[in-house]
DNA sequence: TCTAATCTTCATGAAATCTTTATATAATTT
DNA sequence: AAATTATATAAAGATTTCATGAAGATTAGA
């Protein structure tokens, strides 16, 4: 039995959107529409994961989030605007299992969902919104990478890259595929651009950057993150 | 060869300029200039991919993407003039695969029509992401073979040669069709360079290179892979 | 605005891969 | 068995692709 998803959003279309595609998928799904309702809901029913809008009336998304947080372990996506709102969540620790910024294709949306359920019933205790590679941990709320617990600073393409790679570790991606999803469709530049990020990236995260062992080139086709 | 792709606009300089950029990308391009239209000619000629834009004559783009999508399951690219986000979450809403809003950048259109094509293509085409024969895996998203458990590399040209192979066990290529299918139609080189390509494969691949039992040599035929 | 950070492009050399060539070996035919 | 044709193999050269450093352009922040 899947587990049942509460929506919270005070836009009643998105709210619909994202019903629609989780019953397809076979949520039982419950709704709110302002913080209050949320915590209300969240505590009578006992969601197993809550899709959490940031700009809410009554109660703010952030608040709800630390509320909900400070009273049970639920997995918590959180749904943002734009990217400036992706800029607040910038050194908050809200303890969202992860993001995702608006306008999104459903069909991402219900892919991170299920990938967050998996990550939470694997019973893997990792750190809120947290990918790990043995050394590595990609923080994606905080948008930074950590070796050896050290904070690794990364700029917005080499963090994004290193997102989209570390989400689907092993998995070939061709540069036109890294440009589409880390740069966005509109990107008019050259492909060997990612070439230079990805030389930035090892630098930063490499142990010997000139003998990779996380990102690895796959001649001919792109490049690929290994575990 | 490239699907057809189908545009639906009743705006003529729209038409003319998406259709300049797609001929330029090699798609054979049909037009529509109004909702009956579409519908007609999407029914009577299959295409591949449809553009279709939101407000149309005649049939209004919504009822045009319902109607097209409870008929088939042709990917469908929504063309919008409206920004808001509820409009693009609309059009999601009935099924469609993209949205683009207007003004667009020709670029972002065709990277995004590719995007859909490839999505579309993996998803049915692909099938399994391994392929197994005993031993050897040939990992279709690592784009790796591996053997016994322990990974093999190989090289692009390796790589496809196997991959078509293996998904069809038994059935012999001539050397011109391996070179057609793995290489690209357009190959111009020597039709024995195959037999360079399966030696090396035959190396990595082989318990005894010398006495191939997966990769068989068909005498005056070509090449067959042995499950 | 100015400054610093980031991104993109370009040029170069190194590395990997591909193709061809030449010769040896094997299979088929006569 | 000899002749003929097809394939295997090794090695060299050609080609493609990648890594890297540096310069210029762009963007973000003070």
């Amino acid at each position: 039995m899947k587990p049942t998803i509460l929506i919270v959003d005070d836009d009643r279309k998105t709210v619909e959107l994202i019903r629609l595609y989780l019953e397809k998928d076979g949520y039982p799904v419950l709704v709110a529409y302002d913080g209050r309702q949320a915590i209300e809901i969240a505590r009578r029913k006992q969601p197993g994961l809550i899709i959490l809008d940031l700009m809410l009336p009554k109660i703010d998304g952030l608040d709800v989030c630390r509320i909900l947080r400070s009273e049970s372990a639920v997995p918590l996506i959180m749904l943002t605007a734009k990217t400036t709102e992706e800029d607040k969540l910038l050194g908050l620790d809200l303890g969202a299992d992860d993001y995702i910024t608006k306008p999104f294709s459903p069909r991402e949306m219900v892919a991170r969902i299920r990938a967050v359920l998996r990550r939470v019933s694997a019973g893997e205790e990792m750190g809120p919104s947290e990918i790990r590679f043995g050394e590595i941990v990609v923080d994606i709320l905080r948008h930074e990478a950590r070796i050896e617990g050290s904070s690794v600073h990364l700029t917005p393409k080499e963090f994004k890259l290193l997102e989209i790679m570390t989400r689907n570790p092993g998995r070939v991606f061709s540069r036109l595929e890294l440009l589409e999803h880390a740069f966005g469709f509109d990107y008019g530049g050259f492909e060997r651009t990612v070439d230079v990020h990805i030389m930035n990236l090892r630098k930063k995260i490499e142990p010997d950057p000139a003998k990779p062992s996380y990102i690895q080139t796959i001649y001919g086709l792109g490049y690929r993150f290994e575990g």
